[in-house]
DNA sequence: GTCTATAGACGGATAGAC
DNA sequence: GTCTATCCGTCTATAGAC
């Protein structure tokens, strides 16, 4: 692999697990194994390579979501299949995370590709719900954006009980309590 | 106010804009206004005066919940209450931002207080939840728990949400959606 | 109790040799 | 492209005067 290649992989993990401010550019460098020339050849400084590192990791985020969410099955199961899809739960959200950074979400450029991943999720979603809508499996009183953004909230929320407590057990036990809310009944439609 | 109290507050503060990781015992004395030896006197040092800090914040914000879940009304409109009142969303929350903050999750004396109070505050949610089911206002088919595990991650993602957009309107947006979710029906307890 | 002085390591970046 | 040397400021803490 290229140097920047290892210099952005590094930065990704050290993100993930540090955070922005948490973050040292010689860390990164002993992590890729790299002089300190070498990246200030590559990158202009720790807010160029960071974005490079946020950019890719919400391209790759995008593109997992993309494949369970297109997937097959009803829109409740692909929901399901979101929300139950594996995940490393104590690391937490890679992207999700940076937004208690002071840092990224003082600067735009660095804020943007973290906003963008999860809007594009959550219209995903939305489109999902609605989906599931109009096929008389979720209630006709629901609303797609809504119901999206408590998803995608709970999946967030998740893994913040799950760091406090130590254990994924909460992130499931999250994940389950919104399922059985969610879960298609016989008959929403039923007038009130 | 006491050196030792302005001390703590300014802790508090910065833990809340910065996190631990980001805060400076520098940053601490210029708010508290107050001098390095201030500090080294009354306590050990940093990890000394966060602990002290993350304290006061978890008996304050469970002081707060507290009052909002055992106040009047049925289950369902306590929880409510809670889902809805009136937050400081853009800041996020003072207890679970430190869930991402690599050295309180590492220290299990900082995580302690933080694990806590959510606990409590799911326990509290679980128990109302239970009595909103006996009284036959929410399905029997929900679980305490879970539903209170829901609750408290929608509450926490949606300021992780709020914070990518940078707009508070995602966070109301994901607890209306978990609303329209738990809003009591005439007949949950009607025959599958 | 509070202050200033000092310490050694690290943060983020530049310069210039190779 | 990569390396080492160097820079100035900050980080966390200790020492010792007042």
């Amino acid at each position: 692999m290229s140097t920047p290649e290892r210099l952005i992989d590094s930065t990704r993990e050290l993100l993930w697990e540090r955070g922005y401010v948490g973050t040292s550019p010689k860390a990164i460098l002993e992590r890729a194994g790299a002089g300190q020339g070498s990246m200030y050849h590559h990158f202009k400084g720790k807010p160029d390579l960071a974005l490079a590192a946020i950019r890719r990791t919400a391209e790759e985020m995008r593109a997992t979501a993309e494949a369970v969410l297109d997937g097959p099955g009803t829109p409740y199961e692909r929901i399901e299949a979101y929300l139950l899809r594996e995940r490393d739960v104590l690391r937490g959200c890679p992207i999700g995370r940076l937004t208690m950074d002071p840092e990224v979400v003082a600067s735009s450029e660095l804020r943007a590709p973290v906003d963008q991943t999860l809007d594009w999720l959550r219209e995903r979603l939305a489109r999902i719900v609605e989906e599931g809508r109009e096929q008389g499996q979720f209630a006709a009183s629901l609303d797609g954006e809504e119901i999206a953004a408590a998803v995608l909230a709970t999946v967030q929320g998740g893994y913040v009980l799950a760091r406090a407590s130590g254990s994924p057990a909460a992130f499931d036990t999250a994940v389950r309590g919104l399922l059985s809310l969610l879960a298609p009944h016989e008959n929403h439609d039923r007038p009130a």
